[in-house]
RNA sequence: GGGGAGAUGGCCGAGCGGUCAAUGGCAGCAGACUGUAAAUCUGCCGGCGUACGCCUACGGAGGUUCGAAUCCUUCUCUCCCCA
């Protein structure tokens, strides 16, 4: 199969990427491709310490199928060796170790939850313990020499920590050297990151400049913001919309995003084409239309990405029904009473409420309901034979208790 | 190798023998207002008990004391300066 012209293949490829480093480069990538008809090697490493994905993750890994698209090869190489060294880079605690079994089970969830964007019959995988791990001493101490001290401490990261005395670890500084070794083992064209990894990605043209291959062309995605429109998409921050969400989760919480963040949503989380963008940037500067609108539209496109249209249309009748006409959803978790039991312990033990404490403040601030009405009553209790009723904690935490 | 500083709740950061479950900020949660937007206001924000209260917590382990996050010893870890 042939592949499409230069000019067709950037306009997809640049579509809500950050940088291409150096355009030239893949400019003439991609003219040999099609002049000798060989795919490109399409890198995007993965780390497998954390095995939850979300739309943010998905910002990249649909870079990667943008390439499938253009019959490039894409590879997805799993961090399973970097990932049982343990990288403390970040912010706080260091990362638990994992064991090469536990990544390998990660690795294999990763992979699942990313089918849902990528073509993973085209897709090609690799783990780069099998080669890093077979690295001697003495091949890790030659690769170190090819950098300097100057030139890590470049990077945003370790200058901020170096600057506020946040410790840094030596290994950490190998880290950036082991990414670009798996350059060099694939002999990548280009390779994928989030605006963070930059420097990482940088660090493999070097390698492969040293060994003799062609640098890579690096290119990368902004990192998405999460739901409350300031931190980065993380699991960790709680403001993440992830990709195996239910339906209903991944509408609500689009909706709950910031206005200023729509368009990059439209753009990064569901893949707009550059039609779709021009329209929302019109309705979003028409002070007639209604924000929550454009909104609301995005928040169903997204489940129609990840799910299918029908879906879509139920997220959206759900949401109506518990969000704006504060309704109860059609379905909800049960709990059958056996016994007599207080409301308090109802909620704490089908995890309502974290904790019994919890429970009280909740009651206390009128957020817990009862068919509707708000329950003051700390005391409270359900005895068998008194049918059926609604709790309500909060906005979103629904039970039916069936007595 | 020598000298100095430090480790506090999800994070930052006060506290320096009792009044400390620990000021404050951020994050979070809830309520009001809304469009599950933004902004704003209010309350909450270790666990258990209706509550007086009890338990667990200030890097780990010991100790001094009627009493310790606060003092001492020791261990672990971090940062800075000198070599």
């Amino acid at each position: 199969m042939g592949f499409k012209s230069i000019k067709e293949q950037l306009a997809l490829i640049s579509r809500g990427a950050e940088e291409i480093l150096p355009l030239k480069e893949l400019e003439v990538k991609l003219g040999q491709s099609i002049k000798t008809n060989t795919p490109l090697v399409i890198k995007l490493g993965c780390d497998p310490s954390r095995p939850d994905l979300h739309i943010g993750h998905g910002v990249v890994l649909r870079k990667l199928r943008h390439f499938q698209e253009l019959g490039h090869q894409a590879v997805l190489v799993i961090g399973d060796f970097t990932a049982m060294i343990g990288d403390p880079s970040g912010r706080n605690k260091t990362r638990p170790q994992l064991t090469l079994e536990d990544a390998k089970a990660n690795a294999e969830s990763y992979v699942d939850q990313a089918e849902a964007i990528l073509d993973i019959t085209n897709l090609k995988i690799v783990y780069n313990s099998s080669w890093l791990n077979s690295m001697n001493f003495s091949e890790v101490i030659k690769l170190a020499s090819k950098y300097t001290v100057a030139r890590m401490l470049e990077r945003d990261d370790f200058t901020k920590r170096y600057k506020t005395e946040v410790p840094i670890s030596i290994h950490e500084f190998l880290y950036p050297l082991a990414q670009g070794m798996d350059s060099v083992e694939l002999n990548a064209d280009v390779e994928l990151g989030g605006t963070d990894q930059k420097f990482n990605l940088l660090v493999g043209r070097d390698l492969q400049r040293e060994s003799g291959q062609e640098p890579q062309v690096i290119i990368t995605l902004p990192l998405l913001e999460g739901t409350d429109g300031v931190e980065k998409m993380s699991k960790s921050y709680g403001n993440h919309i992830g990709l195996h969400d239910a339906p209903e989760d991944m509408y609500g919480k689009t909706l709950s995003i910031s206005d200023a963040m729509i368009e990059k949503y439209f753009l990064l989380g569901a893949d707009a084409d550059d039609k779709t963008m021009d329209d929302v940037r019109k309705q979003l500067s028409d002070s007639s239309v209604n924000p929550r609108d454009v909104k609301r539209r995005l928040a169903s496109e997204l489940v129609t990405l990840y799910y299918d249209s029908e879906t879509a249309i139920k997220a959206e009748k759900h949401f109506d029904q518990v969000f704006i006409k504060k309704d109860i959803p059609d379905d909800m978790d049960e709990f059958q009473l056996s016994e007599e039991m207080q409301l308090l312990d109802i909620l704490n033990e089908t995890g309502l409420v974290k904790s019994k404490g919890e429970g009280r403040r909740m009651i206390k601030q009128n957020a817990v309901r009862i068919d509707g009405n708000p329950c003051k009553d700390q005391l409270m209790s359900f005895k068998p034979g008194c049918g059926e009723a609604v709790i309500k904690v909060g906005k979103r935490r629904f039970l039916k208790v069936k007595g």
